[in-house]
DNA sequence: TATTGTTATACTCTATAACTATA
DNA sequence: TATAGTTATAGAGTATAACAATA
């Protein structure tokens, strides 16, 4: 419980903990671009993929649904979000995008280009092994066998996963 | 509407996205073990690693002077933290962590184990690659000490054929 | 009775601006 | 005048608990 991982590994989570850190910077930028902040930012661009009730919202955003309730406001009282009733059970309120909210949702997605120009300074070839590594790491479509290493352009094919 | 990256860059870009939201998680999770906030946390580890004045504790943390007054209040009123002037510049107030804060960096360091036992998943080689691949998505320098740059002398190289 | 969304409350983080005490 | 830290203020996110409408 005490003993430190070996300094490798505590170099490259130092380095993980580097991008998370540049990454929200930049997010948080890309949102207040559009005079959003983070939250807002994350909600609109998960609702511009799919509507979905409040509920389903703050599972998404894994937060508790009251917030959800303040961060719709905000939306809605600038006329990027509506709330409409769900003609299957009257409790339901879907929170839906805008014209213009699907709209900001998109120039969100360019601005959010920051994170593809620290990758520009990576080969295709190193794109290709960071994505198997980071499969790997995050336990998704490969096998558990850590016994031999990722090829280019081998093992592992879309594993179509989605959320940030 | 406005061109995409490749998709392999939004791959790769959505895989960071997940160890972002997943290693944010993580952090707040391990904080709220120590009844304390992810903003504490990182005061706190910072401090645990040097001591500094108010000012550079906002520039480390990237957020106005003024709430680093709050958050250091708060872990002081805990015992966390203590302010100590500075016999060179009398504006100046340490921030130092108590022995007792020392001792919950240290248990917070040990909590956030989370961030290795994913990269367990990796052999060292693949590790290493890892390590040389952020560093050069970041533009951070190549590694200072050569010492653990196996024989991927060329970070372009491909994977695999030495390593794991 | 259970569920959906909301309200009310309290706390923390955040930025801005004004203030103090030094320098 | 300039700097370090604080205070005051306001807005936003968060969790908890209580509530109304509906199931």
């Amino acid at each position: 419980m005490t003993a430190r991982p070996d300094p490798l590994t505590v170099e490259v989570v130092d380095l993980i903990g580097t991008v998370v850190a540049r990454f929200h910077e930049e997010y948080e930028r890309a949102a207040a671009e559009h005079s959003l902040t983070g939250a807002q930012a994350r909600l609109l661009r998960l609702l511009a993929m799919e509507s979905m009730p409040m509920r389903k919202l703050a599972q998404c955003l894994k937060c508790e649904p009251s917030n959800v309730t303040g961060i719709v406001d905000r939306l809605e009282s600038r006329g990027l979000v509506e709330r409409r009733p769900d003609p299957a059970d009257r409790r339901v309120k879907l929170a839906v995008p805008t014209t213009e909210g699907q709209a900001t949702a998109e120039h969100l997605r360019t601005s959010l280009d920051f994170a593809r120009e620290p990758l520009g300074r990576l080969t295709a070839a190193e794109r290709t092994l960071l994505k198997q590594l980071l499969q790997r790491m995050l336990g998704l479509g490969d096998a558990p066998d850590a016994s031999d290493s990722p090829e280019a352009g081998g093992p592992a094919e879309g594993p179509g996963r989605g959320g940030a």
